[in-house]
DNA sequence: GATCGACCACTGGTATACCATACAGCGATG
DNA sequence: CATCGCTGTATGGTATACCAGTGGTCGATC
């Protein structure tokens, strides 16, 4: 668990629910990047004070949503081309670290479930809408990084996973079918390697899958054509 | 323009001073790991209220220097053996694509200066106290980041750099000459790497230093003999 | 004497009020 | 008519006061 989730079973901290609130509204597409996000506004609409938005929109700022500068206010983050290509590059990195230690660490059945779905959709014989195939695809992830049993990768991952949400949505918006497909067989190889306990394998699949996906996004932000390429759902 | 604030930096945001000074005692060692940081005490020791010192806290939670849990306070964050051991993998992969980075696409000149002095640390023929071998080492470190031209590789290593300064400085005090002297001959080759343009070489070769270095760590945590291993100033 | 419970002092969390700055709009001015 | 500057209004930043848990301590009780 990220430092900004604490169990807290009661009613207080109320800028946790505003932060997730906010975060909902960012990544679902009803703030756009670069909307104004003013305290004020965030205040009265839930009923609360400045302090525990101040308090969310920083949380927000951490996880890289939110700009806030100075006195001009807090935005939804915009993300340029470069911006993303970044982003994924970093990703990869991480990404590829989380897959190689889940590879050393785990036992081979802790993915059973997504290989077994990986591979239908990859063939063909399991259907699913592309929305739930993406879900599916971020769990995975998630999956993952938390088989590394490395708080430190858990934690930045957790962090670089909402931008690449968002980025994902600027870039495109849903998968196709095709797309999902390829995304299912990308997916199958990474857990297999892991599964097989090859820290190499699992490294090196983990990293072509991220790269090739960041070079996908860029080229749909160049306007390119949209034939199946890598996966949405990572 | 001498000394007019350009930005938002300079008179306003007494938090941003606020952090500074706790980054320092936290670092410095003035407070150490477990140490309770009562916002109400800082407040009255720097003569402002409770919020901006609330504001830096949360900066330095983010940042991973502090822990502060619901109803119980804030403190110095403590690192466990494998804390420190998931914040280097996590280093590792990061420097690693910053170094890769970095080789691909900055000109060959701006290791330079770093490379000289290493060279001269390396066979001897420069002398140079520990802490000031150190620092060295850190800004080098910094440069490869910044090197990168990665926003978000720098970003995510900013926030891991104080991180891996406090471990250090709680694994053992400070290099001696002979640490001092291994860690730029491997700041060396990886000042060599990048300026090669070889990014494999460059990645591999950083790897292999960040990790080098975490089992080294481990080993001093472990009450190990300090004969000379990797470095301190990575 | 050991144990359990109530109390109290501590912490962070929240609400409200006020301050400083940045920007837009508009009017005076050349 | 263009430009400069003032002012109004927006924002975030800060200060103060109060609320709500938490944990330790001390006393009553068995």
């Amino acid at each position: 668990m990220t430092s900004r989730e604490r169990d807290d079973s009661g009613g207080t901290r109320k800028y946790e629910t505003i932060r997730q609130e906010l975060r909902s509204r960012i990544l679902s597409g009803r703030y756009q990047p670069g909307d104004p996000i003013p305290e004020r506004v965030i205040a009265e609409e839930l009923a609360v004070s400045r302090v525990p938005v101040r308090e969310a929109l920083r949380q927000l700022e951490r996880d890289g949503l939110v700009s806030i500068v100075a006195q001009r206010g807090a935005h939804v983050r915009e993300f340029s081309a470069e911006n993303m290509q970044s982003l994924y590059q970093a990703r990869e990195a991480l990404e590829g670290m989380a897959a190689r230690l889940a590879a050393e660490r785990v036992g081979e059945t802790y993915l059973a479930a997504f290989m077994e779905k990986f591979a239908g959709l990859a063939d063909g014989s399991i259907d699913m809408d592309p929305t739930a195939a993406a879900e599916l695809g971020n769990e995975f992830h998630e999956a993952i990084a938390r088989g590394s049993r490395n708080a430190a990768v858990i934690e930045l991952l957790a962090t670089i996973h909402d931008r690449v949400r968002l980025c994902r949505r600027l870039a495109y918006g849903h998968a196709s079918p095709a797309w999902s497909r390829r995304a299912a067989a990308e997916h199958l190889a990474i857990a297999t390697a892991i599964s097989d306990g090859d820290a190499d394998l699992a490294e090196r699949t983990m990293r072509d899958h991220v790269s090739t996906w960041a070079r996908f996004l860029q080229s749909r932000l160049a306007g390119d054509s949209p034939r199946p390429g890598p996966t949405e759902a990572d």
